[in-house]
DNA sequence: ACAGAATTGATACCAAATATCATATGTACA
DNA sequence: TGTACATATGATATTTGGTATCAATTCTGT
């Protein structure tokens, strides 16, 4: 059974205690030996405030006063270390969102741009048992799902 | 059962009667009131001459005689019409190639960049019913299987 | 043929992202 | 607590992939 996560959207509370996220995101790069720098939680707390998928100009428009390059060089880290994933969005729109860590998937709202995260993916042995057949060694794949969410499916 | 179908590598034979192919393309489009010029059999009958999935860029590059944007025009006819299908890299490079109809996913070597169609969507059923799990009414998806094919899993 | 719509392609333009590289800053350690 | 030096930053230039313009050309139905 797929099961539903935590939701983004714009409609939720604040993330409470954004401060402490930031730190734990912070701690997590320390032990992989990357600084901890003030752009870089800037950026870090730019990433946490965010209440959907976010483009990296967004963030970037969100953040004046840090480089363009900085930006697009934290996302990348956040990335590479797991604490943002990335969102393929129907027009190959690439956006983010912090992680709710493990492999999984989207549920995406073509309307508001809301999302929900598929934890837990049983996609995952049919697709290596095709793999096989047609003679693959499955290595990983890309899933994105798109819809409306349920506020917007109204009307 | 997810069927393995038409397999696109380099090491194929080449198309039978590739002429016949771009024909019968050029028929369905002017079918659909497109008319059949001589730019657009270049690009349809280059995108045919391909073994494997390729880009739009490597495209122009064989067809220095078609303007740049007539080979994207061209391209974008061809996937909106479903003559040709296009393929997620997982370094999110958008390759193209020849479609075999109807809705379907891939398997991309990741070595050679031989691919083959997975056929007959069974991931549809389990992903609807997720979504709907989680509030959404789905409308697609869109999937991509990495791998390696079964000539280079071998060593 | 002809008219008129569709198509082309040179060019300009745009957005997203990366490469450069001189400067600034964090961290380990003497 | 200072210092050395690797790491990180950011202004800027560049690259990549793709779209908008628009005058000239080419199809297609009559
Ligand atoms: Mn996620
Ligand atoms: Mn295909
Ligand atoms: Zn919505
Ligand atoms: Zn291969």
């Amino acid at each position: 059974m797929v099961a539903q996560a935590q939701r983004h959207s714009g409609h939720e509370h604040p993330r409470p205690r954004s401060a402490a996220v930031v730190d734990d995101i912070v701690g997590q790069l320390s032990d992989r030996g990357y600084r901890d720098t003030e752009p870089r939680r800037l950026v870090i707390s730019a990433v946490a405030a965010q209440g959907r998928p976010f483009t990296a100009e967004e963030l970037c428009a969100s953040l004046p006063c840090v480089g363009r390059a900085t930006v697009y060089r934290g996302l990348r880290l956040l990335v590479e270390t797991d604490q943002v994933c990335r969102v393929l969005l129907e027009d190959r729109e690439l956006r983010y969102q912090l992680s709710h860590q493990g492999h999984h998937h989207h549920l995406l709202c073509a309307v508001c741009g809301a999302s929900a995260d598929l934890e837990g993916c049983d996609v995952e042995d049919m697709l290596r048992e095709a793999a096989t057949a047609a003679g693959f060694r499955m290595s990983g794949h890309w899933l994105e799902v798109y819809g409306r969410c349920g506020e917007c499916a109204e009307g």
